[in-house]
DNA sequence: CTGAAAGCGCTTACAG
DNA sequence: CTGAAAGCGCTTACAG
């Protein structure tokens, strides 16, 4: 029912030695037979059994991924979609394709990732997310796995693309006090992810080194979540001294904020400034259109593929750490427009 | 270096047979043996290699799905990212991975197909898009393999989960007429989409059924993209009668047709009333929030996957098409507060 | 330049 | 209940 190589091989006259050969590109195979050889493929349709074809090479040309968790992942559907997009077309681009798992929890994603792994599954695995502690890391380290990170693991030494985090939050920060701001606040995401830390270190640099107070009831830690933005707004508002500005770690948590602030009558910029992450296509949309730093999601998906794949092929990676430039766009949200004006 | 059967069947002192049949869970195996067996499976931390096993067998457990395209892909984002979520979710819980690849053009996307059908890399396919005349389903109708289509494909006999687009849109319709409209526009998506194709004869159903006026202007075709939405809006102002609501595809689009009414000083509802579909999360925040069908697009990619897996293992599908039920969900867009409260 | 043979890691009738 | 053998579809030294 399906083509073999040896149905192509006897069509042909030749050995399957050859037609592999043949397909392969080896050079020391005439021409004519070469030209046959690929007739006849085109004729029967051949294509040859990736499963064959890995078993000997040890090669799967594939990429493996495991899926954030629901719980996790709400936050980041434009992350998300926007990275996958990014490493699976880079991906295809260079012959490769991409393999997603999922796991309900920590435990039952290191066992897909192992059974990726130990099942020559896929050749190397992207990393969406880093968290500090992530066991994945650890087994892939152990197992000397090809992967890479989105994202950093502390200062090891492993492969990762990354954003200069700190410096892109220190550039939002050193944005609103270019503006006049002297009280800035900060909405940061999960403790856990490095991602957080990096930006609430820009802003605190931000703030020292132009020697701005720093209150620690101007920072609150919530999620990726449209709620913590909500309920960060209700607390700062209801602060005896509250920000004027305020730094937020993700675009959906600002409209959550900014939902707040809009039912309980307050303005954007006016009252409370905001500048956050991600530059999503509807903060551009929202009103105010909002002001946020463009982290160049796809640019680090498709970097982690191509990246990735070099580190397969060549094995011995040139430079552990990549960045992906960001750039602040800067909308109503955070302008003030009465100072500018002047 | 990799733990391979044979060394578990030497440790264990047994054949590779009886370590192959120990982890199938052969019926004839004794107790003593398979306990054995398992613990040196444990100890050596052997996992089977997935080629090798699926050579014989010629299954791979791996579901293949195609990235829609950029270009047609930018609008759906949430609708991508939820249905592929709904999609892994199950298709790991059922044992299966899921394959991506990417296509740059029709042609790239047929070949990749090609590629992982002929080289017997996945079991099964999942469409995530129908449009119409596609040549991926032509071939995979051809070839008898094994897909499940989201939406559905004309009248024809495929495997499928969709909604009923059209009652979806004829109850976001009769909705607003309930609400005292007369004139109702219908902005839609690409023509090339069933989906845009079905939504737009519900909206004409309820007209007629109730008898109200279609007026050709009323209609505007577009992508699923803010801008469309803008475009449209735009339109519709400009009109020497134009309508008091609008069903529209998608809450991308009505994104951007609030934007304009915002800029041009109009209010909704009251000046316009809007419907949309997908219930995104961000129309619950816009404002007004949005009136919106939720049509469970992360149930459709659970379902999807649930279903071709059944097909692939019991070949026989009992019933070709799925139907997910819809929710109307309304929200202050669409809410005549004049007419309610009185 | 090309073919026969061995083997990748596994499964599964065939014997016993 | 278990082992030896053949084979899944391919590749690749080894000869020639």
């Amino acid at each position: 029912m399906t083509v073999t190589i040896k149905d192509v091989a006897k069509k042909a006259g030749v050995s399957p030695s050859t037609v592999s050969r043949v397909l392969s590109n080896h050079p020391r195979i005439s021409k004519e037979t070469s030209q046959k050889v690929k007739e006849i493929v085109e004729e029967l349709g051949y294509h040859s059994n990736i499963m064959a074809r890995g078993l000997i090479s040890n090669k799967t040309y594939t990429l493996g991924m495991v899926l954030p968790r629901p719980a996790e992942e709400l936050f980041q559907n434009h992350f998300f979609s926007e990275s996958i997009r990014g490493i699976t077309t880079q991906a295809s681009r260079q012959g490769y394709d991409v393999l997603m798992t999922a796991g309900s929890s920590e435990q039952d994603e290191v066992e897909a990732v192992t059974r990726l792994v130990k099942g020559r599954r896929v050749d190397g695995i992207i990393l969406l997310q880093s968290r500090k502690n992530d066991p994945i890391i650890s087994f892939l380290q152990k197992e000397a796995f090809p992967f890479i990170l989105i994202g950093h693991y502390g200062s090891e030494d492993i492969l990762c693309v990354d954003n200069d985090n700190e410096q892109a939050s220190y550039d939002a920060t050193v944005h609103l006090i270019s503006q006049g701001h002297e009280r800035i606040g900060f909405v940061s995401g999960p403790t856990n992810l490095t991602v957080s830390e990096d930006r609430l270190k820009g802003y605190q640099k931000a703030l020292s080194e132009h020697g701005l107070r720093m209150e620690p009831d101007w920072i609150v830690e919530g999620e990726f979540l449209q709620e913590s933005g909500y309920r960060a707004m209700a607390f700062f508002m209801n602060l005896p001294e509250r920000p004027t500005a305020l730094v937020v770690i993700d675009d959906i948590v600002t409209f959550g904020v900014l939902r707040g602030l809009t039912e309980l009558g307050y303005k954007v910029p006016d009252d409370l400034s905001l500048v956050s992450f991600n530059n999503i296509a509807l903060s551009e949309l929202s009103s105010p259109p909002l002001s946020s730093v463009d982290i160049g999601i796809y640019q680090l998906g498709y970097m982690a593929s191509q990246l990735l794949i070099r580190h397969i092929d060549e094995d011995k990676p040139q430079q552990l750490r990549t960045i992906v430039p960001h750039k602040l766009i800067v909308r109503e949200s955070s302008v003030n427009l009465r100072r500018n004006w002047s």
